[in-house]
DNA sequence: ACAAATTAGTTAGGTGCCATACTATATTCA
DNA sequence: TGAATATAGTATGGCACCTAACTAATTTGT
């Protein structure tokens, strides 16, 4: 049996560019292997970022989906409507109550009755809340920092330009057709908004 | 009520360089702004990238996780041990077991006992297994190269170099202490965050 | 005024993944 | 030989997030 040292990084299954042309060849597919290269590095680093997040948070007793709640609520001056919240996070609402019930049983955030519209609970950003967020901020943003501190900043600059536009080609996984292949506009999803 | 034209609605905020820069200067943070922005837009691509990932797969009625698994036994030549699967994937063997428990209810793999290390339980790709990545792949592939469809050719190997070093430094994230950075061969402050 | 429709938030149930602890088999060593 | 240990796989329970259905409050239509 094989004894390898399995450090157990997470670095196991980085694709390979050899992969990409095998797994393209046996499908008989002809699709420029680099560019499922590049997409499936970018969805490893997705999986891999996502799980990050996860622990990143977890060291503050937070989740990245509540981090975002409380940050969000900041920006509002302490106070917000859950679907206010749900709308900005990106999640629904259902996920934002759950997130919010967690939050409040944590005495970082209450819950307040609006007096105006019956239907409305606004949500408001406690003090402990608001010093979780100061306390966590040093060594936050010095992993945040670190983490692009292999490129330089100029790199970061490309980067940036590179990984909005990836971003935008995200949708192309969720779409419901496939779209042609143009580097040209942006296009709307699905809109969700009210009736259109 | 408010009808505002946003028409961004339902994905994430866009995180822009003046909230990394209003969030720093809250905290009182001697920390670059632009790392911080690209760290934040990094994270949120994850989040989103991660999503889409499960829509996208979900649409062949398999999980990111699930997708994986083949495709690792597919290069296995259709047969693997549930470790190592798990080692290749990056994944916990508890998931593995999960993820094979799935698969083998939808007859996409089998398991089979080892005759040799009766503790083994070797993973087999069934043919139906096989046809479903096979009826994907032109699809499948067809979005990953969409996604990438807003970058140049030229552009890709770039994004690919300085995705590369992001994804190592996806582990400051996850380390137990901050590493000081190192980027390449300069000194841009102290990292620890500690004010005063 | 009052039933119908809309809206805000919650509850219920499901998926994906993980950590911990457990069972069963194999190996090691006194 | 037999107990201690290591290994392979699994069961259990947890978190994050989702969809769909639900309750309560407001608005709308006649």
């Amino acid at each position: 049996m094989a004894k390898d040292n399995k450090v157990w990084n997470q670095n196991d299954a980085i694709p390979s560019l050899v992969q990409s042309k095998q797994q393209l060849e046996r499908y008989g597919l002809d699709v420029d292997a680099q560019a499922i290269l590049v997409a499936t590095r970018l969805l490893a680093a997705g999986t891999k970022l996502g799980h990050a997040s996860e622990v990143h948070f977890a060291r503050f007793g937070l989740s990245t989906g509540r981090y975002r709640v409380l940050v969000e609520l900041e920006d509002n001056e302490g106070e917000a409507l859950p679907s206010q919240l749900a709308e900005n996070l990106g999640v629904t609402r259902a996920t934002m109550t759950g997130l919010i019930d967690t939050l409040e049983r944590d005495g970082l955030v209450s819950r307040r009755t609006s007096a105006q519209d019956g239907r409305q609970r606004s949500v408001v950003l406690t003090e402990e809340g608001a010093r979780r967020l100061q306390d966590m901020a040093p060594e936050h943003f010095a992993r945040l920092e670190a983490m692009v501190g292999l490129l330089s900043i100029e790199e970061r600059g490309v980067f940036l330009d590179l990984l909005g536009r990836v971003t935008q080609g995200i949708s192309a996984l969720t779409d419901e057709t496939i779209k042609p292949d143009k580097p040209t506009g942006e296009f709307n999803k699905k809109q969700h908004g009210s009736k259109g």
